[in-house]
DNA sequence: ATATTGTATTTGGTATACCAAATACAAGAC
DNA sequence: GTCTTGTATTTGGTATACCAAATACAATAT
């Protein structure tokens, strides 16, 4: 052998290829305002996708199985809405995921982390935060990416992800930091220093009331789910 | 309309039979001595089941989701192995999962329910537990769930059962129980007790040390797990 | 005998044909 | 006109045909 090769990349399914595409689609949905009650049909996505139905009915599955769509029996697709009870129990679960997550990081954490998750958020101004919300929401994920990351646990990673998904999904985000980004940066502060001491009670406690904080929230101020 | 008329059930998806079907299969299956490197054979399944491939792998992709099978393309259908890494994470997360179910359990359990789950418990003698791991293993069981019931929360139900169906897969609940038998029913009935309190604080505590206790186990005691 | 290589077979992936249930709708009865 | 009811259409569900990649294997050269 004279050459030296290296592995080439298998070539994408195309319900792998499908799957994505039609999540983004959904994603980017606005649910509050659903034609035709939410109603998919399977042979115009697949033309409008160029692909044939089998590998679409593969992508539709998964998100059937993922809680985004609902397939009735010989009735049609339809995108799953989520209630307000919906919401609290998701976050309930997130809750749960990132408290474990909180602890497990606390024993994991290097000084270089923290130093790093300082930084994320130093740019801001705790009294001056107008107009950077959007700025903030990117702050915000990559601190509860942060976390799940430094726990180094794979599945935990898997299911909070999982989630977050449904979270994108429902578009509150704007409305939730409102009036709010600024206890809940002084929360995130919390959470970083509880992980620099390395206390696994007090960094799951902190972060538990942090999305549980959230999920009162929209408990008491939302109210375009349903 | 002369006739009082009740609607009936609508007919079964031959997927879903496949798909039932097939996992019952894998989870009777004894993982650590699978021929052929734990691969399936699409064709000799449907053929085996009597159906087409289509459905067939419907519920093939349903596992695959799950966590059961992996699907190498254009190379086979495997059983995924769980090593003992996996095994740790799968019980920190359904720690995770059932701290926050008994945290929401200890918020709206009845005095009823203390009275039936004590019951339970009540058939056992704890000074002599032989030859009761079968029976014991069944109490086990009810506990959990009813933990997860009591929570009222349907997210958390429905992740905990997942990652139920992996425990099941892994069958070291007869070596799990013995000799632990003893302290295990004793975290049972402090776990009550925290309920009984109404005191979510403990009873989130002490149900995450009784699985972490579970985990410490498998790490240092368990080693068919590769 | 061993190594190479062309070929048949097997595999999962995809497209398509067909079915039965659900629905929409129009023709006919009143 | 309104109500029935038969029929065409549309839907998701299933079976099957076909493809390209992966593999096994036999024929061949050395």
């Amino acid at each position: 052998m004279v050459l030296t090769l290296e592995k080439i990349k298998t070539p994408p399914k195309v319900s792998d290829i499908a799957y994505k595409a039609l999540k983004e689609r959904l994603l980017e949905l606005d649910m509050s305002q659903l034609s035709d009650e939410g109603r998919l049909d399977e042979r115009v996505l697949a033309k409008g996708l160029g692909v044939s139905r089998t590998p679409l009915r593969e992508a539709i599955n998964r998100l059937v199985v993922e809680g985004f769509l609902k397939v009735v029996p010989r009735k049609g697709i339809y995108v799953v809405r989520k209630s307000k009870q919906d919401v609290i129990e998701i976050l309930l679960v997130r809750a749960a995921l990132e408290g474990m997550a909180a602890r497990l990081a606390a024993q994991y954490v290097t000084k270089t982390d923290i130093k790093k998750m300082k930084a994320v958020f130093s740019r801001f101004d705790p009294l001056n935060m107008d107009g950077k919300y959007a700025e903030y929401a990117d702050a915000n994920i990559e601190f509860h990416e942060f976390i799940l990351k430094t726990s180094r646990c794979g599945k935990l990673i898997e299911m909070a992800n999982s989630i977050f998904d449904h979270m994108r999904w429902i578009r509150f985000r704007a409305v939730a930091f409102e009036g709010r980004i600024k206890p809940i940066h002084q929360e995130h502060l919390k959470i970083i220093n509880a992980l620099e001491k390395k206390d696994p009670d007090l960094a799951e406690r902190r972060i538990r009331s942090h999305i549980e904080g959230l999920a009162q929230y929209i408990e008491k101020e939302v109210d375009f789910l349903e």
